[in-house]
DNA sequence: GCAAAAGTGTTCCTTTTACACCCATGC
DNA sequence: GCATGGGTGTAAAAGGAACACTTTTGC
């Protein structure tokens, strides 16, 4: 085995949205060198006999305090200058997390985490904004053929915040009406039979629920979830 | 740095495709241990300074003689257990290849190297079944909306092929009429006003050529290849 | 009553699907 | 001439886009 100097990490874009804060990304403050004091996508190394998921976890509940709802990897970087320290190998993933359950610290290997608005993020340490650019890209595109909008949001929600989560990862207006009808009709959505808090002027809107078994059993039969 | 005992592998589910065997991939035989004699995908260790495509592409070369001529990463697979020697991380990446392109030569690395229609594989060591059979995924979702077909037939081919390509891709039939009205339409396809040397009876086939240039013309207009 | 936000329905147009006919070759 | 495979067109059905009206709330 000619290989030597080779490490291997685990990496984490982790998103949260929030209806007034839109869609952010959870950033540490890197307590050690190299880059210490930039901000950074949290990550670590792989332990012998851990999972990558695993690691993942285990660096996010260290770093942060926080454990995400989904995670799906991303893509492996391992370009040999991408680390000044030597050849390393980082294995990225993305995780989705409802912003109203946790909340965040800074822990022992970071000095400090925080949510940033993606429109808005500091100079990134490493190759990470690449990292990030490449997770958003992933997420616009899965949430169009996979329900994985729901776990950004809070367990019951009301259509509007579907709606305007999908605009923000977009970029763009969608059609209000089109939109719900296009998402009630896949089936997949139950409806609550209660409404939302008045939090404005308007009309209270319906709360609902993703019904996962109902997903699956749809899926099972070969129909697409297509947004 | 607490990690012990890590290598990281890089592995490629190499496609290949011939209008007669249909589409197939290539394997190894194994030279060493462990699985010695088994059929496997081809792959070995990143040495270090090597970019991960550098790695795949110096692996396939020295076990099959081959090289690629689309090749992108698939998924990482990381658990512990997977390699009954250590924990052993190996980057997949899968390829498509011209197969009336390259002569297979099994070289210092391997004992044999063949290849396989895709519905009759033998055994495969390690976890390679799991790494095919996601790559096949990948290959069958992501020629729906990126022309990388082409890649797999010869620089100039009639439409029949490539229909026959989509149909052994996704396994059930497609209207010859309604495929070549969408492909046509889609305008990156340059007619080289040259037919096929007969092979049979029926009426010769136009042979047609991928432009590329215009696919990225298009694709830059926010044109989406769809099939 | 008015503005703001949410729910529901209808029409039009584009895209997809299904299907029929003609053409060029080998035997 | 007939069977085989390839090229082109058209009509019906489905899906998506555009758009209007009504309901419920806060002030």
């Amino acid at each position: 085995m000619l290989q030597q100097n080779l490490s291997l990490t685990v990496d984490a874009v982790v998103f949260g949205y929030d209806a007034k804060d839109g869609l952010s990304v959870l950033l540490i403050k890197r307590l050690y060198e190299p880059f210490k004091g930039k901000w950074a996508i949290p990550g670590g190394f792989l332990l012998a006999g851990e999972s990558l998921e695993q690691a993942v976890e285990r660096e996010l509940k260290e770093e942060t305090g926080i454990k995400v709802n989904y995670l799906e990897q991303l893509y492996t970087y391992g370009n040999p200058d991408r680390d000044p320290r030597s050849h390393i190998v980082t294995v990225a993933y993305y995780g989705l997390i409802r912003r109203t359950k946790f909340e965040l610290y800074a822990s022992t290997d970071a000095e400090d985490a925080q949510w940033f608005n993606i429109n808005n993020l500091p100079k990134l340490a490493f190759d990470h904004q690449t990292i990030f650019d490449d997770a958003l890209a992933r997420l616009r595109g899965k949430i169009a053929y996979e329900p994985i909008g729901f776990e950004l949001l809070d367990e019951q929600f009301p259509l509007p915040d579907l709606h305007r989560l999908y605009e923000t990862l977009y970029g763009q207006k969608i059609d209000r009406r089109n939109f719900s009808k296009k998402i009630l009709q896949l089936d997949i959505l139950e409806d609550l039979n209660k409404f939302q808090a008045h939090e404005g002027r308007g009309r209270p809107s319906k709360l609902y629920k993703f019904n996962k078994a109902k997903y699956f059993a749809l899926k099972e039969k070969g129909m697409m979830f297509e947004v």
